[in-house]
RNA sequence: GUCCCCAUCGUCUAGCCUGGCCUAGGACGCCGGCCUUUCAAGCCGGCAACACGGGUUCAAAUCCCGUUGGGGACGCCA
């Protein structure tokens, strides 16, 4: 982690609905950037549209980091509590003559806009305002930024590499609103200049706001930021990401059992990479992320190999914080009682039995309902095919015998099971799925020992009975 | 319409800057096998891509130009 002087990175996310997967990826690599080099992540609610923007949003976005863990250094600012800020530097570039009034409504406008599409022409504003001199509007006026007309501007953008704007095509652009509030190409100008920003990493819908904010820079006499624009994140069906590609929320994915960790490590790996390694730490990803391996084209957002990842962190964790991960999905499925009751470390070994079965947290809870429950749901198929008169005698004995072991371990249920299967001259087959149909419902299930162990004897042996009873009772056929 | 960005298996990507090591590597998914008390997991194998056309060069996935395709921006939204 090479110090880069005085890193200082933010996000800024606008409080006009649900933190999404883009939304998310964006501070990630933001967070990234600024913990590998050791410098300063901030967070600003850009909330300048008071028409839009809700508190319950703002709810949202800081519950969503926190969830997948992105902590910030400073913030979160709040660009409605620092409007006179941005009021005070448009009146400077008003008084430096590098602004005007613009006394033209917004019905105008749209009308002038509409009729340029329909012509075909570039739908730029044509400055009649521009040298009108207005320098006390009576009613209500804008303010607008004189945007350079001649030259080009140019980015040296740490992704996309450098791209050229003609400065001509540059619109003089509204900075103050008639009803006083900024608009977000100056807001944000003014916010990064004052705060510092090192390094501005957005999405790459912003590429074209560039050079209308870098002469914004350069008119409040500040040193312009560097710029990354990450490249967008698509749906399967290539259209940008939206709600029709199923959950956006961030908070979505925690809801259906994702591991913060495997959301952050999936993300990082759209877009960017490092070498053939699929499956990081957030340790790693501090230690190796880097601008330079960011991809320059979009990514396809695949739920399949977020299930991968996912299943790969689940694996991977510790049994004990999977567990404590998975108590609200047992209370979820009705499970969380009966769970309580289990003495301390059965929930971690229910979770070592399933870790490698279930690839969310979701999946998991729904696997342990047989465990977690005192009565059984039996498939009716499972019964009917291996729960015959004809396994009776077995049955019988073995419960007879477990019922006898000393020491309910693993290695000793193992070698009494065997004795017997060998004794009646059975294949293991033979009499492991009735008994695991016996012990958990249906023909799939982890070992059949550790589900014993997991069950404990006297489970084991209710069940066992239970069993006995139904395949007695069945018809033979 | 104007401007901008992008282009390697279905998807995420390595390789591209610094052409030859690429009969293009890895991963997800899919298919087949092994293991096995079932289901998973694991292991082994298979299918599958340099968008197209020109050029530069002894040599191009890699450099240049064009075409096509995809995406983005053109708000008193952010």
């Amino acid at each position: 982690m090479k110090a880069m002087n005085d890193v200082r990175v933010r996000f800024a996310p606008s409080p006009t609905g649900y933190l999404h997967i883009g939304g998310v990826r964006t501070a990630l690599f933001n967070w990234l950037f600024a913990r590998h080099h050791r410098g300063q992540f901030i967070l600003r609610i850009e909330d300048t549209d008071q028409s839009r923007s809700t508190d319950e949003a703002i709810r949202a976005i800081l519950d969503g980091l926190s969830w997948v863990g992105l902590d910030w250094d400073e913030g979160p600012y709040r660009q409605t509590e620092r409007l006179d800020l941005y009021r005070q530097h448009a009146m400077t570039l008003f008084e430096q003559r590098q602004a005007y009034w613009c006394v033209c409504t917004a019905e105008e406008l749209e009308a002038r806009r509409k009729e340029a599409q329909a012509r075909g022409l570039p739908q730029k504003y044509d400055g009649r305002c521009r040298d009108r001199q207005i320098t006390n509007p009576g009613g209500e006026a804008a303010l607008r930024f004189k945007a350079p007309q001649a030259g080009e501007t140019v980015v040296e953008d740490l992704i996309k590499g450098q791209v050229v704007f003609e400065n001509s095509l540059l619109d003089d652009l509204i900075i103050l609103r008639s009803n006083g509030f900024p608009t977000y190409n100056f807001s944000v100008v003014v916010d990064d200049a004052l705060m510092g920003i090192s390094h501005v990493i957005r999405g790459d819908d912003h590429l074209t706001n560039t050079p209308r904010q870098i002469p914004i820079f350069h008119a409040l006499g500040h040193a312009v930021p560097q710029f990354g624009h990450l490249p967008m994140i698509l749906g399967t069906d290539k259209a940008r990401l939206s709600k029709r590609h199923g959950a956006t929320s961030i908070l979505a994915y925690k809801e259906m059992g994702y591991l913060p960790e495997a959301m952050v490590n999936y993300l990082a790996r759209l877009g960017w990479s490092h070498g053939d390694q699929e499956i990081f730490t957030g340790q790693e990803l501090i230690e190796k992320f880097s601008l330079d391996h960011v991809q320059k084209s979009s990514a396809v957002f695949n739920p399949e190999k977020l299930l991968w990842v996912n299943a790969e962190h689940i694996k991977s964790s510790e049994p004990s914080r999977v567990a404590a991960l998975l108590r609200p999905f047992l209370d979820q499925a009705g499970l969380g009682a009966e769970a309580r009751t289990k003495p301390a470390g059965w929930l971690e070994q229910l979770v070592i039995l399933f870790r490698e079965r279930a690839r969310t947290l979701a999946e998991m809870a729904t696997a342990a309902k047989p465990y977690v429950k005192d009565e059984l749901a039996f498939d009716e198929k499972a019964v009917k095919k291996l729960l015959t008169p004809a396994i009776v005698p077995a049955l019988t004995k073995l419960t007879d015998r477990l019922a006898g072991v000393p020491d309910f371990s693993q290695a000793e249920l193992e070698k009494v099971f065997k004795r017997l299967v060998e004794e009646e001259g059975m294949k293991m087959g033979q009499l492991a799925q009735p008994v695991r149909v016996a012990l958990t419902g249906g023909t799939a299930s982890p070992g059949l020992f550790e589900v014993m162990v997991l069950l404990g004897r006297e489970r084991t042996l209710a069940r066992l009975k239970k069993g006995i009873a139904l395949a007695g009772r069945s018809t033979p056929s």
